[in-house]
DNA sequence: GACTCAATCTTGTCACTGACAAGATTCGCC
DNA sequence: GGCGAATCTTGTCAGTGACAAGATTGAGTC
């Protein structure tokens, strides 16, 4: 016997955050019951309404935590690099490795404006905006190319479609290995 | 009094299909009743189940109807223009247009196997690669592409990723108009 | 050590939903 | 006018999100 529980959790929030992420990736954001993280979590069906009031709020939660996430990784990968081919690369990694906050990330009516939330998503976006200014597609292409923000904005689009659609099913890559090698010979033909 | 309504409704497939595009793109799939649905129509709430079986199924033809859009769409444009470049602006156009149907398309999760849909999906998946097999990067760049295929996938992205975000209010772009001027920023980048 | 108050969790309830079963109505056809 | 199939209705059940009210616990204070 492993006792009764205690009636203070004590770490529920973080605990139901994680159910939730795990959930999501498993059958998706539309069938995500808060009763079924309750009962994952060994608590009443009422409990994760106090934390997050309303399922809306337990993915504003999920979402803020996948920006944080990103923006950490993609800062890292910024700094020590300076290569926003690097940033491109880390955010398409993200992707297939964090799919259930990159499915809420992008898809705004599931949460909603929330501090916390907007700080990380601004900080995240600033970094993809920084990471733009460092591309030099006129050394690659053999043009002048002054509109960095746009050549930022590009590789932006290709990544993101790249593993959007990658995680559609409706790539013939069916593996990250495949994916990779699609996203090369796709790469190439703009980036060389 | 406009009378009672007959027994038999007529066309309610197609009525249903029609009212569950209008409350998708209202409040997104996740949202989405089929006793709402059924309320809409006028019928009780169990009639949807007869022509779609469960919510699956009727996502299923949602997804069928969106892939026979697209692909007449993108044919006839290929066919007149024989320019992957407009295959490019119908497909956006298209998730413009039409964001019911092209969210669900790309999340297979939703729906299910069938015949009707794999045909439509698997003819317009084949323009998209046919019309790929127009692109002539080599003039544009200045070097040579053999990989047409890769040129097909790679604008393929762009197109996705660029709609993708716009309709996750994540870009700066905020109506149909400010999209096009930030699609030819990016694609002057990469295309040009 | 007891009191107090806020934080945390539970129990109970309600309207809504998807799925299913069984029955009613109507259509097409012979 | 009769019969079977197609189409729709009624009734029901378990599961869900939201809300209200109450129970338990922890932290600080005297």
């Amino acid at each position: 016997m492993t006792g009764v529980q205690p009636y203070h959790h004590g770490d529920l929030r973080r605990v139901l955050i994680d159910h939730a992420v795990a959930a999501i990736a498993e059958n998706g954001f539309e069938r995500l019951s808060l009763r079924d993280l309750a009962r994952r979590a060994n608590v009443s069906h009422a409990a994760p309404a106090y934390h997050f009031t309303d399922r809306t709020g337990l993915l504003t939660a999920v979402a803020a935590q996948g920006y944080r996430l990103l923006g950490d990784e993609l800062d890292e990968i910024l700094r020590e690099t300076n290569s926003f081919l690097e940033v491109g690369v880390g955010y398409v990694r993200f992707a297939v490795a964090h799919p259930a906050h990159f499915d809420v990330m992008f898809r705004p009516a599931l949460y909603r404006d929330d501090p916390d939330l907007a700080e990380q998503r601004d900080r995240t976006m600033a970094i993809l905006r920084a990471g733009a200014g460092t591309v030099d597609l006129a050394a690659a292409t053999g043009q002048s190319t002054k509109d960095s923000e746009a050549a930022g904005l590009a590789g932006w689009f290709f990544c993101h479609g790249l593993v959007t659609l990658y995680r559609s099913e409706v790539l013939a890559a069916n593996s990250p290995a495949e994916l990779e090698t699609l996203a090369r010979r796709a790469a190439n033909v703009l980036f060389s």
